[in-house]
DNA sequence: TGCAAAGTTGCGTTATTCGCAACAAGCGTT
DNA sequence: AACGCTTGTTGCGAATAACGCAACTTTGCA
């Protein structure tokens, strides 16, 4: 394990809550300026960072770019992302696309809600394996032998009074979500909002993502947010589709 | 300078292009397999690469939710996000936000065209100082001394016939920008695209950003990009005066 | 104009990283 | 099913590259 990298990504997420003087990031690490300072100008030639004319430091175009160029090269976002926005357009919601990938569900896609209220989500961000609708839908489909050992290690943190609250409530929701072919999240994560995901399918018939829209109780009360489901499963069927899955 | 924080940079780009294995990884940097191990292991730790049941690295979520993290942070990019999606859905054009910094003109932000054409570029990415849009709208509000120096820093790469070949020509037509309040890109960078940009303001009255539309000529030709220009303008407008830019 | 705060450079020390070589684990083939 | 080959992992000594110090420079402010 490398410290100077540690170290370099410590900086990278602690400039990712704002910008930072030099003193400030040396102060952060609780190392000698100096050895920021070099570790930044590494950095900074990747355009990792970026220093504004006032010697703050920023986050760095670099990052973006290979940011992006990561997700779009993620088939299964760029066959979504039509659908996805137009699910968007049409119902006017938050609209995620998420994928399990070592042993975390995270949000690879997200299009905002027209409404102001916004949600506290973001592309990259990990869901909550227990208590959000898409990773459902991604654990329903891992082969039962592992689906109980992601559930018994699951930490069962309760959000609100509908949070599943052990491996047992989970297995049996998830079996039902399986079965049913959908998922929800009925005030499970946030207490006034309500989320259905639908699974995404490639090639290989397997589950590859989830594509879900979430609903603050104010917008629209959660017998409505059901009624979105015909919208989903289409989308998500177009989806699978166009990635090739099998009928 | 730190090697290591180079190198594990260097990682990162290279895992930017697609999955790779420890040996190839290993290969690409020049150095021996057990380096790059204890490097990704750093950076595995932090989430900036994932290893899927192959042993095949990829970069990982933290790189992700870093990136959307800061570019969220970013103030103009929010307040002109819906008047950029409201752009893009009245004339189903591509879309961009551009900033400068550290010298260069850096798209923070895309919605793309609905048509099937769709344009190369993506946030992070630079655009380049003298053959677009939205770099003529930035670099028209630097201070004449300033944007001399930049003009004659540049290297005048010609992509097509259209393309400014020199500072002088250049300079001419930042003038013109400055003076008309919006920058056109009449096929100098590709040679099927015209774009047309127009500047957005902050509470200083400084151009902050540069928001652009561009269009294939295949889909509509010059004369009629020239026509989106009053939408675009009164988009820059209404995100400027959302940003608190003086009337 | 002078002071204080913040950033930069040179340099010796030593902790960290490096590569080797040996070891382990998969995977495909015979 | 056993073999060999490819690929990833661990232990360890050598030495390089990173570290922090202290002195220096620059910048901003009073």
């Amino acid at each position: 394990m490398s410290q100077t990298v540690t170290r370099a990504l410590r900086l990278l997420a602690e400039l990712g809550e704002g910008e930072r003087s030099l003193d400030q990031l040396a102060q952060a690490l609780g190392v000698h300026k100096t050895t920021v300072l070099r570790l930044l100008q590494s950095l900074e030639e990747g355009r990792f960072v970026h220093r504004d004319a006032n010697h703050r430091y920023h986050l760095g175009a670099g990052l973006f770019a290979l940011s992006s160029l990561a997700l779009e090269q993620r088939g299964i976002r760029r066959t979504a992302a039509p659908h996805l926005a137009e699910l968007n357009a049409a119902t006017g919601q938050t609209v995620h696309l998420a994928a399990y990938e070592g042993g975390e569900a995270v949000y690879i896609d997200k299009y905002d809600s027209r409404q102001p209220v916004r949600m506290y989500s973001r592309i990259g961000l990990r869901a909550s394996l227990h208590c959000t609708a898409v990773a459902k839908v991604l654990l329903a489909d891992l082969p039962p032998a592992e689906r109980r050992k992601v559930a018994a290690a699951i930490e069962y943190t309760p959000h609100t009074a509908n949070t599943i609250a052990g491996p047992r409530q989970l297995l049996a929701e998830l079996e039902q979500v399986a079965a049913q072919g959908w998922a929800q999240d009925h005030a499970e994560h946030e207490p006034f909002i309500n989320c259905v995901a639908a699974p995404v399918r490639d090639v290989s018939g397997r589950v590859v993502a989830a594509a879900s829209v979430s609903v603050p109780d104010v917008v629209l009360p959660y017998e409505q947010v059901l009624e979105l489901l015909p919208q989903l499963l289409a989308t998500a069927r177009a989806i699978s589709a166009d990635a090739g899955a099998p009928v």
